[in-house]
DNA sequence: ATGATACCTGCATGTCTGTACAGGTATGCG
DNA sequence: CGCATACCTGTACAGACATGCAGGTATCAT
């Protein structure tokens, strides 16, 4: 789910020109171009753990299920009934979209209420659920 | 990659307010409510397949090269090379992103093209980046 | 205090998947 | 033709993960 580390990669010094010369390239100045503006191994990493937060059946339904609440937050009982999972699984999965920040938690007595993070989550979530029932769009630009 | 399905689930029937009876329930109407917006099974696989092909640090960093691409398309040759990772590595993900139409290809002699295949695409992965580097925008609504 | 409830966590298991090696196909060149 | 190149695919394997059972903690009611 975190996603796998990427491994090993080249150093990409400057004079990175050495070594493209021992390489397959086919144009030199786009290789040059992805290598100065590529998206670091970090970034690339934490963007991918977002994604994949998001790439779960059963944490999208929970993540869709707050989402259209009336409150905008509902309690693992209800949302455990509602999706009719165990309750068990939908604590594992609220524990995953809490470590990562994707929803908030709020204590009143023995019930505990959950609600998505902030509204660039709702985009996300919002884009994600349009793609797949779009049609397939092709290319505009 | 294709995600895990949700296993099974209990009849949605509208007279479902039995089974409720029989369940652990804190606020009916929101189960209800849960219920009969329920994002279904098939939807919620086809978001988590779509986020899941961009929850891999390859893959994103191949999708991000081809986002800042000057003509907007690139071979694997320098995909490989601009990335530092083995052809064959690219390759298969370049296939996995082909089969979920997140990229096109285009064949010019033995040189293969990929470009994104549109303008959702690039907003998703605009969006992750950006959402990553944010510091943690708090609640608004 | 006793029991019930709402939720959480440790663990085992079946399953999936990213990677690279080995080898295959197709195109271009001389 | 024969060779090199650009890319693709089959396979094996190590690592990751979603699920649910068993059991734990905390809060509330009687």
């Amino acid at each position: 789910m975190t996603t796998r580390s990427v491994s090993a990669q080249p150093s990409l010094s400057d004079p990175a020109m050495d070594e493209l010369c021992q390489e397959r390239v086919i144009h030199v100045e786009h290789v040059t171009a992805i290598r100065h503006a590529l998206l670091q191994n970090a970034e690339a990493q934490r963007i991918a753990t977002l994604f994949s937060v998001l790439s779960d059946p059963t944490r999208l339904q929970v993540l869709h299920a707050l989402l259209i609440a009336p409150g905008g937050e509902l309690c693992v009982c209800d949302l455990a009934t509602g999706l009719g999972r165990d309750d068990t699984t939908i604590s594992h999965q609220l524990r995953v979209l809490r470590q990562h920040k994707v929803v908030t938690m709020r204590k009143v007595g023995r019930v505990v209420y959950y609600r998505l993070v902030d509204n660039h989550i709702r985009q996300l979530l919002h884009m994600g659920i349009d793609h797949s029932n779009e049609p397939s769009e092709q290319e505009v630009c």
